[in-house]
DNA sequence: CCGCCCAATGTGAACGCTAACATTACTGCT
DNA sequence: AGCAGTAATGTTAGCGTTCACATTGGGCGG
């Protein structure tokens, strides 16, 4: 079963009564090639159990078919799903995925990460890191080859695909103003964040246009965050009756709060978190909350930058629209 | 700033005013060469921005520096914290990581994904799979080279870390009957899983060491199933007063149910889960669980596996104790 | 029936590195 | 002084592809 040593074309071409050429040829699917000859090389493959030696042919052509993904929050759910999918679409064109973890706040992590697959000969390159400062870096650090920028800012002439969080943030705004609220707080994700800075614009913004105080909390989507927010929010004097909150983990600690304080949800606070994680429609109550496709926007931004790579790119932007999830944690509000 | 060209270690050389091969035993840290041209060497790489090709070396050495992760469940916590920590372990040790997410479930997928990374010419192999059909496949498909095994069955002649399930189910079981229950059901993971059966097993075996009768209901860690299981499970008439859920995602979903139907815990039924992902500590009430070291799993697997590359391996068995933690969704059963 | 062109295939070199062996220049010993 | 022995470096030959160009053999117009 094992053989000796691994066949090479040479090997296949001895076999094949043709020149190691004609199997290159053969590999590389060139049409200037006999159906015959085509035949008796894949069968004299197929008989030496040939494979083709990728470091060989990277070494060759200097194209190493090997893609990287720089990550941050890999435990995150949202992330590691995009990376999932990304990875998938990249296989099923032949490409290969190292991906590699950092902490984006680290900007030596940031610049080492990079550096590790330059030193691999990528071919492109995946940021799923939505810390602006860690997108600049790595844009900085790379050259020569495409980037594609998920769910971060983006430039119009570099290669993006976005979630549109600042549609996502006024569609929960606009939803608890449609219920009848007020006195809507936003609690933010993190400073830094471009998830954070859009949703809360469209948070401000749409508030604003309905002639109502915009009133931030910063937050930084720990779920224990929004517990201690929760705990020591100040609900009555102020007359707080909704919050849009920026993400789920946060909504979780923040409801978690509410029912120790004994306030209900909805009914005395209306709640909308953002990302719509599986858990969020098992929790008490059951949240409103904006979905993103994670799976939809792994695949389009791997297929941007494989198109990209080989020159067919059409377009450099790709947005989509979060969806808004009701369930019931966001109802009209209490009469004071 | 770009160079024309990429230096190579002939570009090097000359520059140093040495061989080509002085420079690359500068590259691989050869000891045999002298301080002194060592940093001349280096400062001719530095000032000509000379990157090594790792297609040629590769090449040359028929070693890639690669290592392959299958896996399948990239979306769950659990394996999604094994696998990053792993790349991080490798990339520490100059190994790059390719990640390939699998289907464990479709044959075709576990194949196809390990003819990938074999392609890719790596040198050793994880795998994230705790389904057992695919460990099986994935072990009779590659060759020659390492292959370490996490979470999943293990065999004495093969790499493997493993969290020791009996002991963590054993220890949840015993948790409830030193509380004073007796009527403990158990809901289980999916069948062909490891963990699924190990933790069973834990259960049964310290059940009837107590005396008392194991009750088993299959599950498959899907929280909906949790939900279900939770809607329709006869409490009353059975008199349960606790249970042993193989999952958080299960628990969470189980208490879901409990909370809809009025059933108060852990005032009238305990619960143990199993995984201590973080929003466990946040539901209502918090949950009793057994805690899982990912971290370490994963730093572990990817130790033991480059250490068995590099010819130092002194062991092929890794075995961690998940950690009781006790919250509130335990107490003592009611009187009935 | 000659020469031209194109389709199909072959030839040699290059890609950038490591492996194996060869050479040099000291050191120290007799 | 002469020679072995060793530390430091050099030389040559692959590794398995692809690339650029060379060669072959019909088919076809004149």
């Amino acid at each position: 079963m094992a053989n000796p040593k691994q066949a090479n074309i040479y090997d296949v071409a001895r076999l094949a009564k043709v020149s190691h050429q004609t199997v290159s040829r053969v590999l590389n699917n060139n049409p200037s090639i006999r159906p015959e000859t085509k035949t008796r090389v894949l069968k004299a493959m197929e008989s030496l159990g040939y494979r083709p030696s990728l470091a060989a042919r990277a070494l060759a052509s200097s194209r190493s078919k090997m893609l990287g993904i720089l990550s941050s929050g890999t435990d995150f759910t949202g992330p590691a799903a995009m990376v999932h999918h990304m990875e998938a679409a990249a296989r099923a064109q032949g490409f290969f995925v190292v991906t590699v973890g950092i902490d984006a706040n680290d900007e030596e992590s940031v610049q080492s990460g990079i550096d590790h697959l330059m030193k691999l000969g990528i071919e492109g390159l995946a940021l799923v890191t939505p810390q602006l400062r860690a997108v600049e870096i790595a844009r900085a650090a790379v050259s020569g080859i495409p980037v594609v920028t998920l769910d971060s800012m983006y430039r119009m002439d570099e290669l993006a695909v976005s979630v549109d969080n600042f549609a996502g943030g006024a569609a929960a705004t606009q939803h608890l103003i449609d219920l009848g609220h007020k006195n809507i707080v936003h609690i933010s994700g993190p400073q830094g964040w471009f998830e954070s800075t859009t949703r809360a614009a469209g948070y401000t913004a749409t508030m604003l246009n309905a002639n109502l105080t915009p009133q931030v909390i910063d937050g930084d989507w720990q779920m224990d965050t929004g517990y201690r927010i929760g705990k020591k929010l100040d609900i009555d004097s102020k007359q707080v009756t909704a919050l849009f909150i920026a993400n789920d983990r946060m909504s979780l600690g923040f409801m978690h709060a509410m029912r120790e304080r004994g306030i209900e949800v909805p009914k005395r606070l209306s709640i909308v978190g953002f990302d719509d994680l599986e858990e969020t429609a098992y929790s008490s109550p059951p949240l409103t909350t904006l979905r993103q496709d994670f799976k939809s926007l792994g695949n389009r931004a791997m297929n941007l930058l494989l198109s990209e790579i080989s020159g067919t790119a059409t377009k450099k932007l790709d947005r989509l629209v979060p969806e808004l999830i009701q369930r019931s944690s966001t109802a009209a509000p209490p009469k004071l």
